[in-house]
Order: structure tokens, then sequence, then C-alpha cells
DNA sequence: ATGAAAGCGCTAACAT
DNA sequence: ATGTTAGCGCTTTCAT
């Protein structure tokens, strides 16, 4: 705990530098149309006072804040079940930090906290706001693009179908559905032809996407060699023993993440199958800690989590910028950047 | 992209109510002395309007802004290697939403961020900042002390010795070389006595502390049976192997974190070692995903994560209501809160 | 108990 | 090119 000094103004460089404060102000922004010597003698002023601009009083009048909420609704688990969004928030935040702008993490535990994040996006605190929608019966992404605040969603919100043209909401996810079409591709190419899958919660469209991708290439897949998965270890366990008991016959196992994988692969070992020799297993994630560690390490489909972050932040600055300063209302479609979907790959381990 | 509609101003609600300003703020803030009748024509008011109070304006003239900043430097691998920041910041925003604070993530990718994040600091956008000081050589807690902020650190840094009186330096941290201890004791009460120890990176102070736990109770430990790892699953790999190599007849492991003693449990196995029969292992820090699901379960040392961010927001913030509202300068060790070390439990499981 | 008025520190017209 | 000035929306004395 150490002492807070009362900062320096503007008023006091003015003073010191032997100038107007609107000379101080433009030096401080830039310097545009402000002579040298004048510029120099503001810098060291300010360098002598150690004078940093008040936020507050900036933010007062010309509306900006250089701030981005990110907002993740996460009532338990996933949050530190995997690295997901540690990798996200890099991703945003190195974005973020490149334009100057702050990260301002807004966690809820449940519905309860939502009117408090309501409320602090639509107080105009942020110049806008990157929400991970991660359940389709959520109101919340609702609530927030009520508020009126810029938005970028992290996957694909459940009311956006993925067809184009679907300009008023953007979101940036990877291509779930293609990705789990190469998996199970690759599984058909390996010669397996009772192929299960272990799906994801299937409130949430990147595991309703996958299954989708499953069914693609499986088009008369028996039902039976589809079970509900949670996204969890314990989930895969509990699916991949069901799934045996249903049949046990079955010669591949495509999972809806990594971490739901690992859990297959720990029955399969147990019951005494080899991998891949009798079943071969894929995830989807390539979630390094989890895949790459795995007995055997595991054959999954890579998406660039970080990237995607990357690109959230990227996708809202730009709209951000497209819209007038101060100007209430959007540009239209002409400046709103529209919805991207990351291609993802096939990376080959041992496990199939 | 949604719009950005202008929101109504305390004028605009005072007009309505057909009451001053003055009134209307002190209904939104809490109400105090203003008569029954008059609060109601007011919560209206603000009801219909939909008015938020603008927190740039607001905090211009309180000078409090109700948000904290959360710094953390971690050039790379830890932050997503394990869930750990994520519960710590779970903790922490719990803790300050509860008090209405808001949490402005800093994260830093190497010293070329630091300057970026003493001026954050120092431009007094936020009350108070809670600091990971990960590594004993880094410059940024300095910095940060330097920047005239009130600072909770998460873990002891590397400047403070953990000797009682150091009022100056505020941290919470887990009873590293206690816990330590607890994991030793419990190998040598299992007839152990060639036990080793893996531990974390020497540049940081968990590590350091865990090993002097070791230490305390292998007053005189061969050498040998001492390898430094660096936290990771690879690192306990190696330090298990090079273990193995320099002392064959070694029947314990101590590891530093879960994860490295998940990886000397990979060598263990590969080597055909069985694990506890003939080397016993303890890890540390009872992260659930790893030390559950690891074969076998791991016997480790349990440390409330998510408590310790509570922990640090609510120092954080007991510091802050202690400084008068406005007056600088601090309150002297009278009203300074101190140090928190949180202790240590030993969960048993099935590897040692 | 309520209102009037003075700023908080800054930017952005507008004047010079 | 530089200075002057009028607010941004709010809290907070100080009157009433």
């Amino acid at each position: 705990m150490t002492e807070t000094a009362s900062r320096p103004t503007l008023e006091a460089v003015a003073a010191r530098a032997g100038v107007s404060r609107a000379t101080v102000s433009r030096v401080v922004n830039g310097g545009e149309g402000v002579r040298e010597p004048l510029v120099e003698r503001v810098r060291k002023a300010v360098e002598e006072l150690g004078y940093v601009p008040n936020q507050a009083a900036r933010s007062l009048v010309t509306r900006r804040h250089d701030a981005v909420a990110v907002v993740i609704a996460e009532p338990e688990t996933r949050v530190f079940a995997d690295p997901f969004f540690a990798l996200q928030l890099r991703g945003i935040s190195k974005e973020l930090t490149a334009h100057d702008s702050q990260l301002v993490l807004l966690l809820t535990e449940g519905p309860e906290d939502y009117a408090r994040v309501g409320r602090y996006l639509a107080g105009g605190h942020v110049d806008g706001a990157l929400v991970f929608s991660l359940h389709l019966d959520d109101p919340l992404p609702a609530l927030i693009q009520g508020a009126g605040v810029p938005t970028v969603f992290g996957g694909r919100p459940g009311w956006a179908d993925g067809t184009r043209g679907d300009a008023t909401t953007v979101y940036v996810d990877s291509d779930n559905r293609g990705g789990a079409r190469d998996a199970v591709r690759h599984l058909v190419g390996l010669g397996r032809t009772r192929i299960a899958h272990i799906t994801g919660p299937l409130d949430q469209t990147s595991a309703v996407d996958r299954l989708d991708g499953f069914r693609d290439v499986m088009v008369d897949a028996d039902p039976r060699l589809i079970v509900e998965g949670d996204f969890t270890p314990a989930g895969g366990e509990r699916a991949m023993r069901e799934l045996l008991g249903r049949c046990p016959e079955l010669d591949a196992v495509f999972a809806a993440n990594d971490v739901s994988a690992s859990g297959a692969l720990r029955v399969l070992r147990e019951l005494g199958r080899r991998v891949p020799e009798d079943v071969a297993v894929v995830g989807f994630d390539d979630m390094l800690p989890v895949a790459e560690q795995s007995d055997p390490p595991l054959t999954t489909v890579r998406q660039d989590i970080e990237e995607m972050g990357r690109l959230m932040a990227r996708l809202l600055l730009r709209g951000l910028e497209r819209r007038a300063p101060d100007e209430p209302g959007d540009q239209g479609p002409a400046g709103t950047p529209s919805s991207v979907v990351l291609p993802t790959t096939l990376v080959r381990r041992a496990s199939a």
C-alpha cells in the first residue's frame, strides 16, 4: 500500500511551460500543429512534473474510453477445466494493447450477475464488448445487444444461424462443422466403419456444429453410436462406457473435444482396448497439455484459439473506428465488419 | 454492432422529476436526506428515462474509480499451462463484484509492456492494483510500487523475506514451505528414505519456499536427489529421468507442483517403476484436472487458490477504505492490512 | 430537506 | 500557430 500523490494537471504543465492549456493538450495528443520549440518546452514540463492525463476528464469530453469489456458467462467448471479462455484472453489482450485499449474483465457466476453486467455496459464505461456466448438459452447476449454497446461474440450465438447476410450479429468462430467433418473423414479413410461420437453439451453451438459435421459424413449413423458428453474428462469416461455397452464392436470414436477424448482414452485403456489398433480416437481443440500428453498422444482438430481472440478484438476496434467518433447510430452494413469463421486443421498423432 | 444511443443525464432526470440535479444525485447515491415522496418521484424518472450515471463524470469529481487493475506478468507458458490464474481471477472477481468494483486486466508479454502498465497505473485509472509477481528478478513489481498505487501482491515477492513486520509490502501467499514439509513428512512416515525433490523454477519464491520446506525435513539430503524443474510436465519428465539416472534406488519423489508430478509419473510408468509400491509420489497444488485424473491419482498439497484471489481483493479494498476518501498519503501501519499466508492441507490419494 | 452554483481536468470550437 | 472559452455530467459545499 503506497501513497496516492495528487497528480499535476494540464494547467500546471501549461504554467510551467509558459503556454496555454490548449497547446499542452495538443502536444500530449500527438503534437499536431504546434511548432517544434514549443513542443520541446511542453515535453520538458510534462517530464519534469511527471504529468499523466486524467482519463476521466478526457473521457468526459471525448466520450471515448479506450477500454473494451470482455464478458465471460460461465457458471462453473469450464473456465478452469481447460485453458481455452486464457488463450483467448491472451489474443484479445495483445490486440487491444496494440491499440492502446484496456481490457475490463466481467466474469459472471450466474444470472444474478447479469443485471450488473447490463448496467455496466449501458453505463458507457467502455467503447465496446467482447462476449462469450456459450449457452443457447443464455439471456445475457441478448441483454448485452440491448444495452446499445458495439459487440462481437466469441463463438456463434444461438440465434445466428450461420447463413450469410446476418449483419446484425458479429461473431468469430472456428469452423466446427468443417473440422468435425475432417476428423470423421480421417477415421473413414483409416478404414473404420463403426465410428462413434461423443458430443459436447448440446446447448452450445460448438457442440451442435461438431455433431452436424459428424452427421455430414456419417449420413445414416446408428443413433446408438452418438452419446452426449459435456466437454469434461468425466463426461468422456461416462460416454465411452455407455458407447461400449451399447455397441462393443465400435472401432473408432470422435470426441467433441480433447478433454473428453482423454476420458475416453482412459476407459479404453482400462478395458484393454488398444488405441489405435482396436479403437481409433480423434479429439477436437488441440489443447496442447491434453492432446500431446495423453497416452497415446491425440490426433485432433486444431483451432487457433489465440487468433480467435485477436480477431474478435480487431473486428470490434475496426467497427469502432468506422462509426463517427461521436455521432450516435451505426454506419449501416457498409462499415460493419461481418462475422468470421476460422479454418481448422487436422493434427495427426498416434491415436488415429 | 449495435447503435450507441446518447444517454440521458442527471439534468434530464431532474427536469422530469421536477427537482434539482442535486436531489437526483442524492437519490442516485443512496437517497440519504431526501424525503420519501421525492425519492419516489426521482426513482420513477430514473426508471422511465433509463438513466445510468456517467462514470467518467463521477470519477472526475470523486476521484474514485471503483476499478482495480490485475496485473499478470507472464511471458509465456504458465498462464495457460495450468488453470492457476483462472481460479485466482475468479476469486478476485467475486470479491470485487461484491464491492461493486470492476476488474481491469493487464497482461504483459514481456518487459516491453512494462512502461505501458506503469503509465496506466500512474494515470489514476484504478483505485488499486493486484499484482502477480512471479519472478525474483522481475522489475515490474518495483515499478508498480513506485507508481504510487495501493497494491497487493499475489505470492511473496522476492524482496519480502517473510519475516513479520514488513509492513510496506502486502501479499497473499500459500504456506509453501509448510506444505512442502507436510508432503515430505508424509513420505517419511511411509517409511521412505531416499526421497527426491523436483523443484520449480528457482527464480520464483514459491519454488524456493517449497525447496526450503523439503530441506527442513531432509536436513542432510543428498544433493543428487534435488533436480530443478520448471513447473511443466516436460520439465517433470526430464527431471525424473535425471534423478533415476543419478540415483536409481530412490523410493519417493516430491514434485513442486502437480503438473511436473504428472510428468514424473509418466516416466516412472514408462520405466516400469510401480507407483506407489516402488516409488511414492507427492505433488503440490491439487490442481484437480491433473491430480485427480493422473494415473495413479496424485497425493498432493492443496492450496485454496480461489480463496487466495478473494483475499487479495479483500485486503486491497480494505486498505482503500481505510485511507481517507480523498486525502493523499496513507494512514500508516495502523490502517494498513498486513500480508496473509494461507495454510495448506495434504490430500491423500493413491500415489503416496 | 432542497436548491444554486462552483468546479473536477480535459478537449474542441472559435478567435486571434 | 497559439490562446480563449465553453462546456462534458457529476458531486458537493453553501445557502435557503
